[in-house]
Parts: C-alpha cells; sequence; structure tokens
DNA sequence: AGGCGGCATTGACATAGGTCAACGAGCCCC
DNA sequence: GGGGCTCGTTGACCTATGTCAATGCCGCCT
C-alpha cells in the first residue's frame, strides 16, 4: 500500500495558514457565486446573503496541498467553488481510505466532535470559501433555513455513503470503476458539463484508495473496458464514456 | 452470496401495517423513556417533551420483521427503544450489504428524498418510537435545539460510516471482526452494560454482510480469535472480550 | 533538446478470502 | 423424543485481486 512518495516539490507539509486566505473582497461576492446554487449557500437571498459574505474568507489550493488533517481542531467548514478535493483516513500503517471527492458546490467539514475525523487535500488546483464554525452557527441560528439546508446535506452524504459502503463491500472491481465513472458523470452534468467525456483530475492510486482497490487493478480494469469498448482514454486525462449503456449494467444496477 | 434462504415462519413480506402499531398510551411515555438520554429527543425538556409524546407511536417487531424497505415513500422516522434493527442495501442479483446495526437510542430514518435508501429489519425483538416525519419536522421548526440535535446525530453518523468505509475498504478480515466486536463492546457501555461479555443477536451471515466477508470468513476467523485467546465464544450467542488489548491492536488502531 | 520524476501500464507470481460441500448442534413443533 | 429447520463450523479447492518488478510515457525544468 504505497503512502507517500511524494516528490521535492511535495506540498504535503504546508499548512492552511500558508495557503492564501483573505477577506473575500467587492460588495457581495456571494450574490456573484456562479456555484451557489449548488450548495448550501442556496439557502439564502438578498440580504441574508449579505451577512453570510461578511463571514467568509476565500481559500486557494495549488493540487497536493492539504486543507487539514484528520484530528485538528475543526474551526473552519469549506465550501468547494472550484477545482478537487479529495477526502481520506488513514490507518496506522499507512494505508488510505479516500471517502470522497469533492467538486464546486460540495460542503466539506461536517464534524459533530470539535475535530476533523478525516484529512482533506486539494487534488488539482482548488478554491474554497471557508466559514468559521463559530460564526456559521450564529448565521444557523439567526437563519434556520440554513440549518435545514444543512441537515439536507448530511442526509444526502449519509445515503452517499451508504452507495459507497455497498460498492466497497460487496462489488467487483469491474462494478466499482464502472460506479466511479458513472459518478463522475452524472456529477458533471449536476455542474452544467457534458456527461461524457469525464475529467479525471485525481491519480490511478487515489482512485484505487478510493475504490478498495490497488492502482494496479484500477489500471488493469480500465484497459479491460477500454478493449470491450465501453471507454476510450483520451489523452489529458479524460475518460470518453462510449457505452454508458454497458457502464451501468457493469455498475451492479447503480 | 446467499441472499434469502428464510424459513417457513418468515415474517419478510409482513409489512409495517401489520406490525403493532398504537398511539403509545400513558400521560408522558417520552418522561419516562429509559434511553431518552441517548436519544435525539434528549434535546427536549418538560413540555416540550410533553409535546413530541402526543405524535410518537410505538412499534414492536419481531425478529425477522421487516420495518421497511429500500425506496418505500420515506413517510415516518424512528429511534429505537430496545432490541437490535440491521439496516442493509442490496444489488440486483442479491448480494447485501449491511450498513450497521441499530441499537437501543440509535436513530433510524433519515432521509433527504422521499424514499428510504436503504431497508431496515428487526434482528432480534425489537421495539422502536415511530414518528411522522411531517409532525417531526413541524417540531423542529418549534424546538430548533430538536434539529440541531438531529444534525448532530447526522455528522456523527458520517463520521461512523467513513470509519466504516476504511474497513471494507482496507482492513483485512481479522482486522474487520476486531474492529466489529470493540463497537459492539463500546456501544454496550453507552447503554450502560457491561463491555463483555457482549451479546452478538445478529448471525454470521449478517456479520458478514456487515464487514463485506462471507460467513465463512467471519467463522474461521471467529475461531482463530479464539484460538488465540483473544476472545471466547460463550453459549447462547455471547462473546466474552479477554483480551480487549490485543483486539484494538488487532483492529488497526481504531 | 535532453534528462528527470512522477505516473501509468503490463507481466509473473502469491495469497487472502471466496466457493462448494459436508457435517454437527441447537431448537421448535408435532 | 424425533424429524426437520436454521445456523455455525470445518475442509478442500479456486480465483480475484494484491504484490513485486520492469518498462514506458509524458510533462517539466534547466
Amino acid at each position: 500500500m504505497e503512502q507517500s512518495n511524494h516528490s521535492p516539490f511535495d506540498v504535503r507539509n504546508r499548512r492552511l495558514t500558508e495557503a492564501k486566505s483573505r477577506p473575500t473582497p467587492s460588495a457581495s461576492p456571494c450574490a456573484a457565486c456562479g456555484v451557489r446554487h449548488l450548495t448550501v449557500c442556496a439557502a439564502l437571498e438578498g440580504p441574508e446573503l449579505e451577512q453570510l459574505a461578511d463571514i467568509v474568507h476565500n481559500v486557494e489550493l495549488e493540487a497536493g496541498q492539504p486543507l487539514f488533517d484528520e484530528g485538528e481542531r475543526a474551526d473552519y467548514v469549506f465550501n468547494v467553488t472550484a477545482g478537487c478535493v479529495k477526502v481520506y483516513k488513514l490507518l496506522p500503517d499507512g494505508r488510505r481510505q479516500v471517502t470522497g471527492f469533492l467538486f464546486a458546490g460540495d460542503f466539506l467539514g461536517l464534524a459533530n466532535q470539535d475535530f476533523y475525523a478525516f484529512s482533506a487535500e486539494a487534488v488539482s488546483p482548488a478554491t474554497l470559501c471557508r466559514f468559521q464554525r463559530g460564526k456559521l452557527e450564529g448565521a444557523m441560528e439567526r437563519f434556520p433555513q440554513l440549518e435545514k439546508r444543512l441537515l439536507g446535506v448530511a442526509s444526502h452524504e449519509l445515503a452517499v455513503a451508504q452507495e459507497q459502503m455497498l460498492l466497497l463491500g460487496r462489488k467487483t472491481a469491474k462494478e466499482r470503476l464502472a460506479s466511479f465513472l458513472l459518478r463522475l458523470s452524472r456529477g458533471a452534468e449536476r455542474r452544467g458539463q457534458p456527461a461524457s467525456p469525464v475529467r479525471l483530475p485525481m491519480t490511478r492510486a487515489d482512485i484505487g484508495d478510493y475504490l478498495g482497490l490497488t492502482t494496479e487493478t484500477v489500471s488493469r480494469v480500465m484497459t479491460q473496458l477500454k478493449g470491450q469498448g465501453t471507454i476510450s482514454l483520451l489523452p489529458s486525462g479524460q475518460v470518453d464514456l462510449g457505452d454508458l449503456e454497458t457502464l451501468e449494467d457493469l455498475a451492479g444496477g447503480y
């Protein structure tokens, strides 16, 4: 199980405080937010949105830069506004489980304890909105629909998590890959992008750690799917899902 | 993957409407509830609790009886008050993933869509409090601390789900069993029962479907753990966790 | 332009855990 | 109190996936 074969350019140990993080400028950045309709922020309008804008900071991450680590004080919550972030847990010996890939519109940082239960790291260059937990809780008191929305987000994530348990516990490697590609595709659609081709900003190792497989198996199954004409690998890390039908069958009904 | 080798006494197809379900009687059942401190209901006191008691119904299930099935309209949410309930998802060909075992105090039925994303079935005789979703939402509007508590429950479940993904994606069979036994033990402790011995109301097949293993593997690893003196199987489905230390090491740090 | 480093792919081989099958033990019901 | 269930255990064997290793590809830096 590989853990960290990082290059000399590795940014792994730079901390969040060193990431660009400044008060988001301009009158109402939130009102102008291109992905607001996808986020928890969609719960608010007009003057309420202004109040939200007052407590938000912008964070920019380079590819590979950590956002926070499991066990750190959970002082902030985030909304991804661009790029891709992965969320993962580690075993003491370095085995890793990626529990999710987050894209524009996805919420991040729910923790009922005072500490993050997982680590988060940028997969590609990414930007996020950062909220101080306490301030967001204040906003929730004033705007109950915000809290309701957050509960909706949490319930949704719970359903997604159960789907992932089904994948990890019971699906074959081929079914896992098919499910994964379909999810990426549907996620892209939700964000208004084409269902195919789909970008894979993450490495094979990341995909393996997400699907409970090794890089080698991911690679092999990819070539298999390619061989049977279900997908084609385009240059620049794109995958063309030529045969969505077959892919859905392979995914095991989901 | 076994799916349903059910006995002639199987109650699998009896529906909830046939389960005993009647207005919970008496002045204030909730105030007298022995597991309230463990549940979401702990958010309320006095007169607020009375209002909650007004909208609750009691449900009793025999072992093996279904509570609801994936895809059904999610009209109710539940609180387990006694016994054990399992929650699971199925693949079209019958492979099953148990996503959780619920005990007294556990909440059940969060669904952001209109439909349950999983099925639920009693493992042992069980009793539950049933709330009509709409009514509970009304109560949440009046008592924001109820909603907050529910958000806390959801966040907690999310953390538990990620832990389970780590288990399913990256742990060995032995580590999975050890983690499972420890969880049962800690859960029992939370409910004021001894950490050991621990009851296993569920079958090996249920455990396998929870841990992403087969019954045979569960059985083999059990004998292995027994052989190395870490646990002992008592009659009547109890397990003595003789060596918690070793078990914790085996569980992979968690 | 050339070289280096990270990533992906492929092959040969190993193994954890799955599959299939037999059997034993408890339990319930007649 | 004996048959017929279900459940758990054990054994023999199989296979999907992991491990280890070599090689190829591509982008980036100088």
